[in-house]
DNA sequence: CGTGTCGTTGATCCTCGTCAAACGTTGTGG
DNA sequence: CCACAACGTTTGACGAGGATCAACGACACG
């Protein structure tokens, strides 16, 4: 994807001109799963667009553990947070599979923002977005079990990544990193897998996951209405 | 306070003429303790800022359920989130104290946003910060025990909010808010608060809390770094 | 003086985190 | 190419943290 001339990213409303500054000082690169893209308190001096792959955005907690906050695919836009709040970044950026970025500078963000109101809206919505899905994301570890937070997120993975004919997420995680979602312990997240598929809700084979029953599984992780 | 006057507020990049027109568009009004001033789920048309008083920013979760994401006060803006993306409300608000507000129509925060880009970083730094301290409360309640975040509230509520000279938090809540900041059961909150109690680290005379030894909290609460 | 709301305490139960051990898989270097 | 290390997955056992239920006291209010 190319993310700057794409009509489904949030760079829909820049002028041919604001187009062309941005392909000049835009620099693409490639990353092999599993690189670093920023870390947490470090001072980012730009956005990344993502063109292709999944980055995991995640916070360091204790003993180091990982709290994944959420998943950034092809067409979204990361690290633009600490530019805009003129803090470090509170979160680290690392990619789970082969992908390819393009690094905007700030300045040139901050500069699209004060000439193209369109643009700043854009920008505004991306981040009220992620702030109400944030505060979702609260509710749900503070109120809802650990069985109900994984159903959610096997649902969650399923409407936000690819998956196959058969139901099967094309998106490959560890266990841990699964854990590191639902904000539990790895070994909870084996158990609980098992027994959705022994509830011949999900099939597993490997790191693959097939979705048998996903209204079943929309009522475990709902609770809610 | 004077929100939209005011040197420390989002307003404060805001010319003569467009500080004059929101004085006309705008309207104040008081609410008393306890008013709704927005429900979860319904379409706002417009932001409030706060004048004078606390508001409480909440999501409604399992059997209504409180989870309650942060308090606003005097300066702050609030009902925002929702215009600009696009959504409806994720979060319902309430004063706590009697209050002052001031309502600002939807388009004309759009229009500023166009029309004065300084503006626009502004709301952008708001809305940034605001993702970074939910990403923050994220990791905290999935990984921190109940004791540590109960630990960690008291002093935020201590950085947020005025404190006397006996370091006796001036906001009240109840127990039961207590708990649906924290993510826990009311018991659960008055057990611990009797604990840190007779540790000597915290007295309390019904509603109110006097810190006594805030670097120990501080080490019950931070777990981090 | 009842009624309702809030705060407190005790008893009980269960979800889930932790520790330990075993096994499969992947990767690396000699 | 094999040996070994490192990592990921799985299962079992155990215990602690914290939720829930119940009962009662404190207090304000009409």
């Amino acid at each position: 994807m190319d993310c700057i001339n794409s009509h489904d990213t949030v760079f829909k409303h820049l002028t041919k001109e604001q187009r062309e500054m941005l392909n000049e000082q835009k620099s693409c690169k490639s990353y092999k799963k599993g690189s670093e893209i920023y870390q947490e308190g470090s001072r980012t001096n730009g956005l990344y667009c993502i063109n292709e792959g999944i980055v995991k955005i995640y916070k360091t907690g204790i003993d180091g553990r990982e709290q994944i906050i959420y998943f950034a695919k092809s067409g979204d836009i990361i690290g633009y947070r600490s530019i805009l709040s003129g803090e470090l970044a509170c979160s680290s950026a690392k990619t789970i599979q082969d992908s390819t970025l393009c690094f905007i500078p700030g300045d040139m963000l901050i500069s699209l923002i004060k000439n193209n109101g369109d643009f700043a809206l854009d920008v505004l919505q991306q981040s009220c977005k992620e702030l109400g899905e944030a505060n979702s994301y609260i509710t749900d570890i503070a109120q809802k079990t650990v069985r109900e937070r994984l159903a959610e997120v096997l649902i969650k993975l399923k409407e936000n990544f690819d998956i196959d004919e058969n139901n099967e997420l094309q998106i490959s995680l560890t266990r841990e990193e699964l854990a590191n979602i639902v904000g539990t312990a790895t070994e909870s997240v084996i158990r609980l897998l098992s027994e959705f598929k022994q509830d011949q809700l999900i099939d597993l084979k490997g790191r693959k996951i097939r979705l048998i029953n996903i209204k079943k599984l929309e009522k475990i992780s709902n609770a809610f209405g």
